[in-house]
DNA sequence: AAATATCTTGAAACGGGTTTCAAAAGACAA
DNA sequence: TTGTCTTTTGAAACCCGTTTCAAGATATTT
């Protein structure tokens, strides 16, 4: 491999001033700069970033870990995310924790080691305070929060919001009997949501009624065969989330349920796949790009020393379709 | 930030064994290596991955390049990827190319410069070459070719077999006037599967039909009105991928077309989303978590030093759901 | 023309681990 | 007890860009 000295050495220069024209740190003469270009060109030198992040204690890398790569929702996320970066000059690692609590903390020291110059978290559920308080990086969280800790920078949305609408809509559509998708509540969001449900329940004197039901669609099969078997007078479907949303419309459907004419369903996080289905499933939106852009963006003005808010939530929007009788 | 020396010297011992203790590289006096693990524990050493990296010329990671994050093809293969990378120690740093070529080779040559061990790259059309051949680390392409050249190692599925048995399989069900959407040809996935149509279409002397699709479901709304428009006569679609697949279905759902009934639908790559819309998508499947699992360890035999296949392809297999007539 | 201010440049130090190499320590045999 | 062999250990060199600092070169002022 070629390193900066032979350049210097073909380009009758020292290291510095390569250095100096790579990096635009300081004036160089013309003529020595237009030698120094040649030479990289010629010999297709490329700077080796393991001595500069050494060096500057950044690897200009900003690292995301997501509890699932292959969860439409993070998709979406990481995308928005990996788009914000790469305008402002910075490179993504993305980490999959796959919603494992020994992976997560390996991930979250890794990209400390690495020198990267923050962590965007969409964590899993357990304590992760230690970790994260032994990180010189900073971490910001997104969408979930570390739990008991208010201290950690947090981008999400108004869950509990979410759950209040989403009740309160398939009330006033007539549903007589729904059944509540609870996610697990390890997960702040899903506390958020579920306390919605609840309180919307007391007001409208409607007893609670829930199943629990993971985030993923696997688990959205499994338990809507439970529900349907429990509850056969069920009117009304709260999914935990629009995965799981598709994954109650197909055993309905297998079911010989008519949707929405014989059971409403509500989605919710607004994933693009949402719109795409048939039929289409009403959701409560979260402004998912914006979400992932807000939260880079609170880390390069925390990295460039300003104050950020510590706590960030994003407003939830009904988004009508066509798994519920349009009112 | 405490470095070894730190370590070193609360241990009282030298860097060189923290370093033994760290790495396991020699044997320790038992003592002294009780000291040093006792001062990591209390002073939470972590050790610096850009100073080990410069030394060892090697980050222990896997680069991977994808055109886009939000494609669950995409996300199948990368978790597929990650987790046989994670298996064997090595970490992933996931890239997002969002089909532009700049970006591509960006991202080549960072990971190149970053002392990456080797890139997974689902590459995008153009002719990458050159970036691939500048890399003083090894590349091997997955799904995708790079344009003229045999000699990058090159894992993909038997497309030309696959777009064979999906249109014979239309056929067999009984369709007459069968459209094809055709991929983009620059992609040499999409140039095989058109000539495996193009050459049942002549064995079975029907009138080749195509029109152009991207692989985005977006395009595939767009395509399917205007395959609607120009041929009303349609029963039977090769859709260019299963999201695309999806789209079809949606654009015939709304135009009143039954499918199977009216039109015959057969994505290709079975998703796991395939599977799950209802109704299912019959599909040309392609073995994707084994092909991910199958680049990672073709990298890692390179790594090893060992003689490895240049190019591996995988077989394709029908997969008859509710789209078609099963027959 | 001399004196001062400004700009350009290279040598050397630096970042923080890893490895080599030779010395020191320990084990064993004569 | 001395000599030989093996094992453990630390000093120093190394990986390769970046930056500091002071010297050298150039420009500006008096």
């Amino acid at each position: 491999m070629i390193r900066i000295r032979e350049v210097a050495k073909l380009a009758e220069v020292s290291p510095s001033t390569v250095s100096r024209v790579l990096n635009g740190t300081a004036k160089v003469n013309e003529e020595k700069r237009q030698r120094v270009e040649k030479v990289i060109k010629e010999t297709g030198f490329k700077p080796n970033e393991a001595a500069r992040t050494l060096f500057k204690k950044s690897a200009h890398i900003i690292g995301v870990i997501v509890p699932n790569i292959e969860n439409p929702f993070f998709n979406e996320m990481a995308k928005a995310i990996e788009a914000e970066a790469y305008r402002n000059g910075y490179r993504l690692t993305l980490c999959n924790s796959s919603d494992n609590l020994e992976k997560e903390k390996n991930n979250i020291n890794l990209l400390d080691r690495m020198n990267a110059d923050g962590i965007i978290l969409l964590t899993n559920q357990e304590d992760l305070t230690k970790e994260v308080k032994q990180c010189k990086i900073p971490v910001i969280t997104l969408d979930r929060q570390v739990k008991n800790n208010n201290e950690v920078a947090c981008v999400q949305s108004d869950h509990y919001g979410g759950g209040r609408m989403a009740m309160e809509y398939l009330i006033s559509c007539g549903c007589k009997h729904i059944i509540n998708m609870q996610a697990p509540q390890e997960l702040s969001s899903a506390r958020a949501r579920y306390q919605g449900y609840l309180d919307v329940c007391r007001e409208r004197k409607v007893e609670p009624c829930s199943i629990l039901c993971q985030y993923q669609y696997e688990d959205g099969l499994i338990q809507t065969e439970k529900l349907l078997q429990k509850y056969p007078e069920v009117d009304g479907i709260l999914a935990a989330n629009d995965m799981v949303a598709i994954s109650v419309y197909k055993v309905l459907h297998k079911h010989g349920l008519k949707v929405p004419k014989d059971i409403q369903i509500i989605g919710f996080d607004n994933i693009n796949l949402s719109s795409l289905m048939t039929p289409e499933i009403t959701t409560i939106a979260q402004p998912i790009s914006e979400m992932g852009t807000e939260a880079v963006q609170m880390l390069l003005q925390y990295l460039d020393g300003k104050e950020i808010q510590k706590q960030t939530i994003f407003p939830v929007e009904l988004i009508v379709r066509e798994t519920t009788k349009n009112k």
